[in-house]
RNA sequence: GUGAGCGUGGCCAAGUAGGUUAAGGCGCCAGGUUGUGGCCCUGGAGAUCGAGGGUUCGAAUCCCUUCGCUCACCCCA
């Protein structure tokens, strides 16, 4: 075969897109019952956006990012992941100025030069939420509660919420040249990734996955031991409000997140394997990225969740939908008169609003083949017979049992058919 | 970027110490029911075995190269 998807994307066919659209329109529905409201942004972004706002020393930026530069010059990157944007978003259309907290919701597609496997992908989906302008920590709570509540909600009960805090720009530094004063003791002993980490990204020594490294890991000083007095309150804090949602968490030490906005909260949500790629959706507060792209200085808290995990775990754990059978009339013909006749009317259908279309021009045994292949409610099968007695056979394909009705008995039985529907 | 496994019709897949027409299942098409589905029965179409090169009288089966897929590492959703 010569063309086939690029490495690391996939087609959503037919027989999936039950899913898409039953995560999309939960993702919506518990957003909105929150309060947050929809925001579309462009797929691509000015370069510089990324490389401030994610930072240039990490991964995503570094190696990870789709940039090219358009005909007039300009460099730009396709969105690497959501909250970048969404700020300059916030940013351009003066949203600061709005009343706080501005709640924002999102989904949209994204995109990671990486290397694909389980889980992970260069194009993939993100069902996202922002809430600027509050710092208050109930608004963390809140934002985890939304995450928490739309993975339950779409039949994902087996998930686990971890949390921590990683100071902000006051204390953290402060813990970061505790942890790699501690790490000097071990340089000895530590796997050659850790040796790496301690010079170039401290704070990912403490999820390092090697039996060896672990105990050291253990014994390592946590994040939370050297918050400073705000921030302190705000953990604690957050502890208490998310209490009040009723929603069970575990404190993570090790918990820390790849990106550089990230400042006091940071929090995990994953189902029952604990590999870093199953984790399903991760968030926390970001105070000094809006500044940091030049804006007014405001705190800002999300999360971002793969629509693509979300889904495995959805088939994972086999979740039922509600599966509404929608009437869907096929209408078979013998004959082309008949075949004519099949196309005015299957017309008119459509025009009421419903789901109708011609069989294939075959013989009606594989006419009616097709139409169960196509899952059809219903079939009329019209010949020269029907045609010259003004009567069409209106077969029922769930029941498995027909009538005889007159062009107009269609169209009233499909005006019918939803009050029909509801009194049963 | 590193490592491992794999690549046979639309899908799943047998066949690999090389040998006449490359199993089977699903799906598709047709017929059994000259105008009726989902079950069943029968028949049919469809692959030259990822691609290129090499060894050989002869290769899907051996060698080389290359592309692709998958998984893991790194890192992330």
């Amino acid at each position: 075969m010569e063309f086939q998807a690029p490495r690391g994307t996939s087609d959503v066919l037919p027989e999936d897109q039950k899913y898409w659209r039953y995560i999309e329109s939960t993702a919506s529905q518990v957003a909105e019952s929150f309060g947050y409201r929809r925001i579309d942004t462009p797929v691509f972004e000015d370069t510089n956006l990324f490389v401030r706002g994610i930072g240039d020393s990490t991964d995503i930026v570094e190696k990870e990012t789709y940039t090219f530069k358009d005909r007039g010059g300009d460099s730009l990157t396709l969105r690497p992941e959501g909250t970048a944007s969404v700020c300059r978003a916030y940013l351009q259309h003066g949203m600061h100025n709005l009343p706080q907290p501005v709640r924002l919701f999102y989904l949209c597609p994204n995109f990671r030069y990486e290397r694909p496997q389980a889980g992970r992908f260069r194009a993939f989906h993100q069902f996202g939420i922002e809430a600027f302008g509050e710092s208050d920590p109930y608004i963390d709570a809140e934002v985890i509660e939304v995450s928490w509540r739309f993975l339950k909600k779409v039949g994902i009960d087996d998930i686990s919420l971890n949390i921590n805090s990683i100071g902000d720009s006051d204390c953290r530094p402060k813990y970061i040249s505790a942890l790699t004063a501690y790490y000097q003791n071990y340089s000895q002993t530590l796997c050659p990734d850790c040796v790496r980490r301690l010079d170039t990204n401290p704070l990912r020594l403490l999820d390092c996955k090697i039996e060896s490294c672990q105990p050291v890991i253990e014994s390592a000083p946590k994040s939370i031991e050297y918050l400073c007095l705000p921030c302190n309150s705000h953990w604690v804090q957050l502890q208490e409000y998310l209490s009040n949602t009723g929603i069970a968490f575990q404190l993570d030490n090790t918990l820390v997140r790849g990106l550089d906005y990230y400042s006091r909260t940071v929090y995990e949500i994953s189902p029952p394997t604990q590999k870093r790629t199953n984790v399903i959706a991760g968030g926390g507060r970001y105070d000094g990225l809006l500044e940091q792209l030049g804006g007014p200085s405001t705190p800002g808290i999300g999360f971002g969740m793969g629509i693509e995990r979300v889904i495995e775990n959805v088939k994972r754990l086999s979740v039922n939908f509600a599966d509404t059978p929608e009437l869907s009339i096929m209408f078979a013909h013998i004959g082309e008169k008949a075949k004519k006749e099949t196309i005015r009317l299957s017309s008119q259908v459509r025009q009421l609003g419903k789901e109708a279309f011609v069989g294939p021009s075959r013989g009606l045994r594989s006419q009616m083949r097709y139409a169960s292949h196509m899952n059809a409610s219903h079939v009329i099968i019209i010949g020269d017979d029907e045609i010259s007695a003004g009567l069409y056979t209106l077969r029922d394909l769930t029941k498995g049992d027909q009538t005889e009705v007159t062009a107009n008995g269609i169209l009233n039985f499909v005006k019918e058919y939803d009050r029909g529907r509801k009194v049963d």
